[in-house]
RNA sequence: GGAGAGGUGGCAGAGCGGCUGAAUGCACUGGUCUUGAAAACCAGCAAGGGUUAAUAGCUCUUCGAGGGUUCAAAUCCCUCCCUCUCCGCCA
């Protein structure tokens, strides 16, 4: 959510950011909103201060042994107007939250100004795209050479997008998670926290999820909706209070499954386990002051290239332009790992800075010494990472000749020393 | 699933129709005292919104959520949510 003063007082700038983001904001309608939400709003006030008033004099005549009848009077006048008003401003209201809770984050003025993800700029490179002396698999034709990938059972189970894995390759996954959440709390500072897989509408909105974007979500018979990340969870651990500035910032990482309906993504990613309804991450959230939410940003992405790095994958990360960044972000960097399978780059996690978006609907803050009012704190997020598009590019890069892949130097401890798995 | 208790300010905890945005304690902030600190004492201290040039003044809302009764609701009624205790069942 803006900051609703952004939209009083600075409408035309306001627009003209929305508009570098594809989001439209009609000037004229709101404007005119405004005014009418002005007009009732003060009405409603002064008729509420005029009962409560002359409902004094009530219990003061009444106290008195006087006669209160001329006050009775008076206050059913004042409460029928008051009726009418509020009933106009509640509708008038209405719109505005249609509008508020609608509109996207606006973008930092570093982030480039761009349509698609045809203008996200690159930013750093790390390592060169992995050579063979032999035409590289993709993940599908590994996993299924070796039994590892299901996807007609999955079918079987439960439809599209959706797979088994088996054997070695379902331990791999389960150590990569392992190893991420290993590092994030041993040594970036992270503190582990395991949640909900369910959660309320309340939660939904508060970190973004809602109400815009309710068809991307799983939602349940009781109205809980399943977790599209474990942003949402762990962003809204600390909805509705208020933190000591000592507090912060704070650090936390959780491994969840996370769960997307991939509404409008037909025909897209059909291909093996790259688009999934349910897939495993890791995640980074971090609480912070306002000040200090573009450097956090800076770490947590440093941190998410970090496990590539102790992987030994290469990857680029590359900062979203503005048509192309999430509802909620102020800045976004995406990483891209390498996938030999289809002589690529894909996204493998996606770091934002949301600054005070996330917490203005929250209402997440912190109080600081020697400032009288309560702040708003500034949320980020970041895979650190997607586990099951990790497991593919290990998968990929590390691969032998005949179909069996190597086991990462880093993760081999955990399969007691083994080396190859086949 | 059954029985009971309860949800009030940063925390603990009173209030149970009008003088209560809310006693008291803790925490916090400022001051006195002290070489300094602690203790003691004094004072202050909820949040959000509107209006406004204003962090001035005035004003509205908020005592789990939503309805209702009333001139007036933290206080009475209804519905829902959540927490706790006991019993049952069960990973």
């Amino acid at each position: 959510m803006l900051d609703p003063q952004l939209l009083r007082n600075d409408i035309e700038a306001t627009a003209k950011a929305l508009a570098t983001r594809g989001y439209h904001l009609d000037v004229e309608a709101w404007n005119e909103l405004e005014k009418n939400r002005k007009h009732f709003q003060v009405l409603q006030e002064k008729l509420q201060n005029q009962r409560t008033v002359v409902s004094k004099s009530i219990g003061q005549a009444k106290a008195k042994g006087e006669d209160a009848q001329p006050f009775f009077d008076q206050v059913k006048e004042i409460g029928q107007e008051l009726d009418e008003a509020k009933k106009q401003f509640e509708a008038i209201q209405k719109e505005v939250a249609k509008i508020t809770l609608y509109t996207p984050n606006l973008a930092q003025s570093d982030v480039p100004v761009g349509k698609d993800e045809e203008d996200n700029v690159e930013v750093r490179k790390w390592g060169t795209p992995t050579e063979f002396s032999f035409k590289p698999k993709d993940h599908v034709d590994l996993g299924i050479k070796n039994s590892w990938l299901d996807s007609e059972s999955a079918a079987k189970l439960s439809g599209s997008r959706f797979t088994v894995l088996g054997g070695s390759i379902a331990k791999l996954q389960r150590v990569l998670a392992q190893f991420m959440l290993n590092t994030h709390t041993e040594k970036n500072g992270y503190h582990e926290h395991y949640v909900p897989f369910l959660v309320n509408d309340v939660a939904m909105t508060g970190s973004g999820q809602l109400p815009k974007f309710a068809d991307d979500a799983f939602i349940t018979t009781d109205d809980k909706y399943l977790i599209p990340t474990a942003e949402v969870p762990l962003t809204n651990l600390y909805a509705g209070t208020i933190l000591k500035d000592s507090d912060l910032p704070i650090k936390m990482t959780a491994h969840t499954p996370c769960f997307r309906k991939e509404a409008g993504s037909y025909g897209k990613d059909t291909r093996g386990m790259i688009r999934q309804h349910q897939f495993e991450k890791v995640e980074m959230v971090q609480i912070v002051h306002p000040n200090e939410s573009n450097q956090a940003l800076e770490d947590m992405t440093a941190c998410a290239e970090g496990i590539l790095k102790a992987l030994e994958i290469p990857f680029r990360t590359i900062v979203l332009c503005t048509g192309d960044m999430g509802f909620g972000a102020a800045k976004t960097y995406d990483i891209e790992v390498w996938l030999p399978g289809e002589n690529q780059y894909r996204e493998i996690s996606s770091c934002s800075n949301c600054e005070d978006f996330q917490a203005r609907r929250m209402q997440t803050r912190f109080r600081e010494e020697g400032v009288k009012k309560p702040q708003l704190c500034h949320t980020l997020n970041g895979s650190g990472l997607a586990v099951g598009r990790c497991l593919i590019a290990v998968m990929e890069n590390y691969q032998n000749e005949h179909g069996s892949i190597r086991i990462p130097k880093i993760l081999q401890p955990y399969f007691g020393g083994l080396e190859v798995l086949s």
